[in-house]
Formats: structure tokens, C-alpha cells, sequence
RNA sequence: GCCCCCAUCGUCUAGCGGCCUAGGACGUCGCCCUUUCACGGCGGUAGCACGGGUUCGAAUCCCGUUGGGGGUGCCA
């Protein structure tokens, strides 16, 4: 769309660890629009080294939660490509070959010490400077050998260049950091396993991303990334070095990032409440970006037009569940009703409101109720509350018990049993003659207020206070059953 | 400790020097609609963290303070 297509190159490159995280989809969210925005590709990579926590119900939950939001990619997992393959658990050998070639150049060193050592020598310096403090980068063959002849085990550590290390973000503008206070860092274990520090920025360089959109809590490895990729670009195994973009933190309640434990990370759990995929992704939209200044309903497609990284706000955002709700209810009723019965189903049979598969006298009662309840629910798992009622075999209808305790009281029962006579000689059963009999029965003649005298009978007939409308209800219901549970509320 | 990032209503944000006595959305409160709950409509509530500059003019630019967040030795 605004370069040429094909010139843009991002990644997914989850970890398949634990259950997925609404801060991963939302960073996954903005690389697609951004790629799609600018005719890009999308690379997937799975970033699986860690093989202590990787598991395969993790991979396959983010592919599942993946095909469910609608992010699609190019190249990558499942697709294959030309850079291939794309789980770095079988990418050992690039790894390998990556870091013998940055061995040999001298941009790496072997380090011996043990934490203790690096403690000890920074508590006798009395230095402020954390982490390691490069004891081992000038050491001779001979102080090797020596180290080696202790049965001590060497890393390698990447060897930062002096100098400050500067770059422009694309969200944050420019940002420097003194590289004494970037110590040299490890690129692979003793036992020779590669370190994300090392994988992550060697397949982005094989894999020729051009811009890396990540979490801010990856801006302060920003510089040692930066400094791997000048060696990488020296040696040849880079063409360029990408642009980055450090998106803001999805905060949680309090001033914390929103973690795991908490429930209303996960991803997948927004699916199993009944949230709209484009609900979903239109708030998470919103987490640090906006398509204008008074408009927040907008799918993907719109989001992809207007999507610019420059206009992405660097603040952390807090994840508000009851607007997530609110901005799936309005996607919600963009929808027809058709669309939201077929999207409810699978929710609907599992809940057992309708059978499975569903038989002819169910989707024909879903039909027709479904017009009833389709405006006015935020997550179609409320379709099941709403419409339960009505399927139901009467030896299992059932009333809410808070309900029938404030509705059902003796005066309650007086209404019902009015209703229940005022109704049970009707020669048509329908809306119109059953709200009539019932207006008149109620309002008129004992003088009552609408939501006085209503209550009760539909607590009656439905079992609870919030109901589908309740003539509607009671026709669709069916003469002989609704006569039967106003009989059963006096009970 | 050191380094880095961030700072507009309770929350998400618009704003990129004059259009701002700061706009929208969610929440919240009140009212209307109404067969409940919703939906919808109308109205209210509430914010530029503070202090210095720069400028004819600052929410917008610069500096500082304060506050918050993050990083920090073989996790990703």
C-alpha cells in the first residue's frame, strides 16, 4: 500500500510456553496490521529452545487461538518457506555455524568466571555497575588453558563495542544507552545450548525481517541486539539491520503487568466466554493505538488502512475487561441474527440447550427465538442463559432461587394465579392476545404497574428475572407449558 | 544501587504551538423509552502530576522534580 510490496518483512515469534497471553496477540495484532498494511510478509517462527518449558498443548493452543482471531501469515510454520525451518528447535546447526563464525572473528570471548567471582571482584571495586564485569575478554592461551585444566566449562560472551549504541524507535523516538552500562552477555550455556540472545536476533537476520514490533520489556536488550547485528551484518549473515518498535505493556489491575496468573490474560479464555474474535482484536486495537479521536468500533480491515506504527502511544495501557466487554457487545450487533444463532450454536450444544446434532423442533424454536435475545447480549455464552428456558424438559426447568424468593412472594403468587386464569381460555395463543388478556387482567383491572405486575410471571415462566420479552416467550413456549409452570410457581 | 522507558477524566484514548474555558469511548450518576434485562436516546460527573524556562501564545517544545513501570550475572 504506502512501499513496495514485499519490502516489509515482520515476525510472530512466540515462545510455546503456558497459556497465551492477550499482550502476545496484541503485539501479534500490531505487526500484522502493520505488515498488511504496507503489503508486507509475515513470518511465523516458533521460538521453542527452551526445552524445560515448551509444550506441545501450548504450540498447539497458540495455533488454534491464531486461526481463530484471523492472524494469518505468509511464510513460517505449517506454510514452510525459503528460510526455513522455523522452529528453532531445529535450526541447531545455523546456530552453531553462526556462533563458530562469530568465534573466529574475535566478537566473542570464552568466560570462565563463576557468579561468586563476578561478586566478589565488584564488592572489592565497589562498582554500581551490575552484571558482568568482562574479566575474562583479554585472557591469554595460557590463562585458558589454565582455567580449562579446572575442569571449568566456558560460555561465550559477545564483546560490546565501546561507544554509546543508538537507534530510533518506532514508537519512542530515539533512545541511547552508554554501552558500560550494557556488560558483555552470554550467547550459548557451557553445555553449548544457543541463548535467545543469540537465535532470536540470527533467525530475524536469516529470515531478513526489516522491522521487529515487540514489548517494551525487551527495549533494555535492544542494545545488545543492536550490537550482534553489526558483527552479524560484518560477517556477512545480515543484510541489514531491522528497525524496532517497542509497543507499551498491557498492564493489569494495580500498577503491574498483566501476568499469568491473572485471569483475564489468557487469551483463549475470551473464546470460551463468547467473545467475537473481531471484539476481541478491536479492543485489543485499542491498547496503545486509536483510528481517530471519536471512534472506536472498527474491524480489521479498517484497522489495517489506517494503521501507522508512528501513531502507536508509548504509555502502558491497563486491560479493561468491561470495555472489552462493551466493544464486544456493539460488534455483537453488527451481526445478524442468522450469523449470531449459527456463531451460538457450538455454545448452545454444549451447554446441552439444544440437542447435537441439532434436531428440526429445536432449530426451528431457535429460529424463532433467537431475534428475541440477539440484541440485547454482550457474549454469545448469554445466549445460553437467555434462551434455556425454553428447551428445557419441563421435569428439569428449574428457578433461580434469589429470583423466586424477591418475585414469587404471596402477592406474587396472587398475580400469577390471575395470569394464569386470565390466560388459560385464550382462543389464540399468541403474543398479541396473551399481552392483551394480561394487560388487562393486571394493569387494568387491579391497577398494578407494568414492571410490578410482570415480574412475577415471568419469573414464573422463565425462572428468572432477565428473560427474553415475555408474551414472546410464553407463545413460543406453548400454551400447555406455560399454564403448567404459572400452576407449578404456586406451588 | 545503576541504566532505560513512561506521564491528558477512575480506565482506554484524541490532541502533534493558537481551532482546547481539552473531544470521544468504557465506567459511573440522573432522566426518557419500556412487558424485565438489555438496546437506543438525552443530560451530568471527572483530566492536561508539579516547578522552571522558550514563545506574542503551551496539554502540545526544552530542562528539572515527583510519581509509575521495566531491565540488570548461562530465561524468553
Amino acid at each position: 500500500m504506502n512501499s513496495t510490496p514485499g519490502s516489509v518483512r515482520v515476525r510472530f515469534c512466540p515462545s510455546p510456553t503456558g497459556s497465551p497471553h492477550v499482550g502476545l496477540v496484541r503485539t501479534a495484532l500490531f505487526n500484522w496490521a502493520f505488515a498488511r498494511h504496507h503489503g508486507g510478509t509475515i513470518v511465523f517462527r516458533m521460538e521453542d529452545t527452551d526445552k524445560e518449558r515448551n509444550t506441545q498443548e501450548s504450540y498447539d493452543a497458540i495455533l488454534e487461538l491464531w486461526r481463530w482471531l484471523g492472524l494469518t501469515w505468509d511464510e513460517g510454520i505449517e506454510l514452510g518457506g525459503p528460510h526455513g525451518p522455523y522452529k528453532q528447535s531445529e535450526r541447531g546447526e545455523i546456530y552453531a555455524d553462526a556462533l563458530a563464525r562469530l568465534r573466529e572473528s574475535s566478537y566473542t570471548y570464552e568466560c570462565f568466571c563463576t557468579n561468586d567471582e563476578v561478586d566478589a571482584r565488584r564488592k572489592a571495586s565497589g562498582s554500581k555497575i551490575m552484571g558482568y564485569d568482562g574479566f575474562c575478554r583479554e585472557l591469554s592461551a595460557e590463562q585458558r588453558a589454565a582455567f580449562a585444566g579446572e575442569d571449568r566449562l566456558p560460555i561465550v560472551r559477545f564483546r560490546m563495542p565501546d561507544g554509546s549504541i543508538t537507534w530510533t524507535d518506532l514508537v519512542r523516538g530515539d533512545i541511547s544507552f552508554e554501552s558500560e552500562h550494557v556488560p558483555d552477555y552470554a550467547l550459548c550455556r557451557a553445555n553449548g545450548d544457543p541463548l535467545y540472545t543469540l537465535v532470536n536476533p540470527v533467525d530475524d537476520a536469516l529470515m531478513e525481517i526489516t522491522h521487529v514490533l515487540r514489548g517494551e520489556d525487551l527495549l533494555s536488550s535492544t542494545p545488545r541486539q543492536l550490537a550482534l547485528y553489526g558483527a552479524l551484518v560484518e560477517l556477512g549473515i545480515a543484510q541489514e539491520t531491522p528497525k524496532f518498535g517497542h509497543l507499551p505493556y498491557v498492564m493489569g489491575q494495580g500498577n503491574k503487568k498483566l501476568s499469568k496468573r491473572d485471569p483475564e490474560a489468557h487469551a483463549l479464555a475470551y473464546r470460551d466466554q463468547g467473545f467475537l474474535p473481531e471484539g476481541l482484536m478491536n479492543y485489543l486495537a485499542l491498547l496503545g493505538w486509536a483510528i481517530s479521536g471519536d471512534r472506536d468500533i472498527f474491524s480489521l480491515e479498517e484497522m489495517v488502512e489506517a494503521f501507522d506504527i508512528k501513531d502507536v502511544n508509548p504509555n502502558p495501557a491497563r486491560f479493561d475487561v468491561k470495555k472489552a466487554d462493551a466493544i464486544n457487545g456493539s460488534h455483537m450487533r453488527l451481526l445478524s441474527t442468522e450469523d449470531i444463532t449459527h456463531r451460538a450454536l457450538p455454545f448452545l450444544k454444549t451447554a446441552g440447550v439444544v440437542s447435537d446434532p441439532v434436531s428440526d423442533a429445536d432449530a426451528q424454536l431457535l429460529e424463532l427465538a433467537m431475534p428475541l435475545v440477539a440484541e440485547r447480549i454482550n457474549k454469545l455464552t448469554e445466549a445460553v442463559d437467555m434462551l434455556g428456558f425454553l428447551f428445557v424438559d419441563e421435569q428439569d426447568f428449574t428457578r433461580d432461587e434469589a429470583d423466586v424468593e424477591k418475585l414469587l412472594t404471596e402477592d406474587g403468587k396472587a398475580i400469577v394465579q390471575a395470569s394464569h386464569d386470565a390466560v388459560a381460555g385464550l382462543h389464540e395463543w399468541s403474543t398479541a392476545a396473551i399481552q392483551e388478556a394480561l394487560q388487562q387482567a393486571l394493569v387494568e383491572e387491579r391497577g398494578l404497574k407494568p414492571r410490578v405486575a410482570f415480574g412475577p410471571v415471568r419469573v414464573a415462566i422463565t425462572g428468572r428475572r432477565v428473560s427474553p420479552p415475555l408474551f414472546e416467550s410464553m407463545e413460543l413456549l406453548g400454551r400447555e407449558r406455560s399454564l403448567a409452570r404459572l400452576q407449578s410457581a404456586l406451588g
